[in-house]
DNA sequence: GAACGCAATTCGATAATGTCGAATATCCTC
DNA sequence: GAGGATATTCGACATTATCGAATTGCGTTC
């Protein structure tokens, strides 16, 4: 890892946390000279990943992180073939449907579908959710054991009180998930929100997202009409990236790690 | 400017270009040595910026930019203020409208409203457009003159037939953008599409973004309503941020000593 | 099914490069 | 208008990134 390098994208996601920061605030964030941080800073800005706050002296993200972004979500395969199909299982449903992949710790939704009621309602693109607290999350740590295994072996964070932080208690939700590839959630990443999601696997067999339908509290469980939906959907996105069999059959990266051909 | 970070941000708007390269694609597109490329793409991987496209062992655009971007549009004050503006502005003239701000030299759109006729359209935030091809780009070109200089310099892209590339041609709108506050653009960035932008000033009366609306080149020259709806739009927003006066008065000299070293 | 060739990855010596402390400039507060 | 705090510049130094060569891995052809 090359040092600069890193103490950029660490400047990057300090300046995510904390939204404004001038030199000396980010410097003794990091535990570094603030000349270091400030030749950092310039050589970001310099590209627009960071910019000055309009007046002010400090400094916050910057548009061609904006722009990078569209270019990320355009590039993705998965999404361009599963919006079709999240937007069909919408309607068929009437509730708000997600694609989501993992990052680190997280899963970020790369699509949302708002509910077809017509009501207003916040676009989930883009929002990320402790891969713990979510049903997509569960499902993509429960089909890598690599990562599920470095997560479960640290503190786990609490969003509500139905937030499950017990690695024991989601290393046998994993079980159950990998088994008839479905995985739930009741509250735990938001009150009155739950969530049922499916994985979605490439030609190799690799489970490289998750959908998933966002069902009220209130409603749940839900109707198996939407369980069944939920899987089709899954289904028909696989397919159409190539791949053979869905549900996944296993664990693929820990074959993988094993080669026998 | 710090050479590993100048270098890590090249990779990533390669890649912007590219959408998926390998590691000796990307080396000869930079000229720089592969393992060279390899030590900075795998720094940038670990921290989920750039990402190995599944399966595959080539490189495209990570998920975290995603997020950043994400949080970047949070944190932007203008942004926030002018929603309810644009929206209402959107709604009276039954034109689509947006919100730019100046990334080097295009315009990226950081608020878009659709048409409110029910129709599907293309959410546009996020999107880029070269800024002299661009009634918001004008204006923001128009008030700094650094910027402005810089781009008049530089041999202009065209877009449409329509696309003006001629440096003194737009140094000649710029005077009549500034001193009555408003800029056009007849499909000089997309056939059929035409737009009329204005100034949003902060409260030390500097340019930091601007409204547009779109209007159907069919419909061209848009109803006098239209330009006052947008006019008294780019008042509110810039009043609300604080600023005293609108339109701007002229080129502040203090601003224009905001260079990007 | 084996062998070839290309591309990715690892490694280590080298000096170029980023780092950091001190000095200076600039901004904000009182 | 003065004082304190923060941003920025500068240059010597040694850490650190760089790059060529060697190795591994992968896909493709025969």
């Amino acid at each position: 890892m090359i040092q600069a390098i890193d103490r950029a994208a660490k400047v990057l996601s300090t300046l995510q946390g904390a939204r404004h920061l001038g030199i000396t605030e980010l410097a003794t964030e990091l535990w570094l000279p603030v000349s270091t941080v400030h030749g950092i800073v310039k050589s970001l800005q310099g590209h627009g990943l960071v910019a000055q706050e309009p007046g002010g002296t400090r400094y916050m993200l910057g548009p061609a992180l904006l722009k990078l972004s569209n270019v990320y979500l355009d590039t993705l395969d998965v999404r361009a073939r599963a919006m079709r199909w999240t937007l069909e299982l919408a309607r068929r449903t009437g509730l708000s449907t997600r694609l989501g992949v993992q990052l680190f710790d997280e899963v970020i939704i790369i699509h949302h579908n708002q509910r077809p009621d017509g009501s207003q309602q916040m676009p989930e693109t883009g929002l990320s959710i402790p891969a713990h607290a979510s049903a997509m999350g569960k499902v993509l740590l429960a089909y890598s054991p690599e990562y599920a295994s470095g997560l479960l072996g640290r503190p786990l964070r609490s969003l509500t009180g139905a937030t499950i932080t017990d690695p024991a208690q989601l290393a046998i939700q994993f079980v159950s998930i990998v088994s008839d590839g479905i995985a739930t959630e009741e509250d735990e990443a938001v009150l009155g929100e739950s969530s049922i999601a499916a994985p979605v696997v490439d030609t190799r067999g690799n489970v490289i997202a998750a959908v998933a339908v966002v069902v009220p509290s209130s409603e749940w469980p839900p109707d198996s009409s939407v369980l069944n939906g939920l899987r089709e959907t899954a289904r028909n996105i696989s397919r159409e990236l190539g791949a053979s069999t869905w549900p996944p059959r296993a664990l693929q990266p820990a074959v993988a790690a094993h080669p026998q051909s």
